[in-house]
DNA sequence: ATAAGTCGTTCGCTGTACCGAACGGATGTA
DNA sequence: TACATCCGTTCGGTACAGCGAACGACTTAT
């Protein structure tokens, strides 16, 4: 989300788009909300700065969650081959991670495929408040989390950890590799 | 997010938690967001019912995506070793999915572990509108994606697609698995 | 001490988001 | 044809969100 110019345009889109998906009458659905449909019909054509109560009653109305009223349209299909796409690479550990999604231009979360080799630690900073980091293993063996509290995962294992206090990975196997999800918030 | 209680008392939480969380005064938010403080005091007092340019502004001004003022607090450390966590199994095709992350209580994007044996293919209907998913390859290989158009993975691929079509999982190996981003919007 | 700078709260005032009613247009049906 | 119902839009009235000013409480400097 584009947190640099004002929203209301996409509301308004959102507004109609998940009402006509559903099949439903701007009356229909006004009436759901317990609003006046003349509200909604303003709140649809662009014209009005709606409050917090209306927009969640019309997201209950339309039975979607919240955020999709503010948040700009889907994705396409898309596939990154291995070894392609964008990558960052670290010197202070063997390692690589590749860019595989991103929620654009506002972040939500960030998945990536990380490559990693038995050569030191990667000391993580922290990063912004509130973000959650989340690992699948798919190769090797690998510690990780807090500092003062890893944890070694194998294959197929999960880990989940706040990301906004010092974390760090460390590769305990050669060819050590897993998805990670990072999720702002 | 819970869409069926209003988030008056959420949004005056975040408020002053992220604005805590940053150092900043009241005052100076307000400032910057361009709103008047006597606004912020009120709202962050959980007293009204602010409408969007201002939420956002404050948003902007917090530097936070907007959806944090919206949302409940973070998660805590986990871990879930292969093999353990809840499962769902499917009788269509050999197939394990495991819950590894859902995040609470209005999910918005799960993360499962999948494996799958190449004995048919696994259709799975169309989710809620605006779902994608993310498939990133641990093992084997999978034709996987919208049903008239569908990818091969191998380890290490990655792909996206909504996930609001009918689409299908299909191993082509022994032993596939792969981590999966089911993203709710 | 007192003046000047914060801080966050409380107070009328004003603009406006929301409401309800009335409207014109489509469609259905006696 | 007239008479229902729907639909979505447009129009005054009103309650209230946001504003600026003034307030008391606290710090820091003079």
């Amino acid at each position: 989300m584009d947190p640099t110019k004002p929203p209301i345009d996409l509301i308004a889109a959102a507004l109609r788009r998940e009402r006509e998906r559903e099949k439903l009458s701007l009356s229909e659905v006004a009436k759901r909300a317990g609003i006046a449909k003349s509200t909604l019909s303003q709140l649809e054509s662009g014209a009005g700065n709606p409050n917090i109560e209306t927009l969640w009653a019309l997201a209950v109305a339309l039975n979607v969650p919240f955020s999709r009223l503010v948040e700009p349209p889907p994705t396409a299909p898309r596939v990154i081959r291995a070894g392609e796409g964008p990558t960052v690479k670290s010197g202070q550990a063997d390692f690589i991670g590749t860019l595989l999604a991103t929620s654009p231009p506002g972040v939500r979360r960030d998945i990536y495929l990380m490559r990693v080799e038995p050569v030191g630690a990667r000391k993580a900073d922290a990063h912004l408040a509130g973000t959650v980091e989340h690992v699948v293993m798919i190769s090797g063996r690998l510690r990780v989390g807090p500092e003062d509290s890893p944890v070694d995962l194998d294959v197929h294992d999960y880990a989940s950890f706040a990301g906004d206090v010092a974390h760090g990975y460390e590769a305990l196997a050669p060819h050590t590799s897993f998805a990670l999800v990072m999720e702002h918030r």
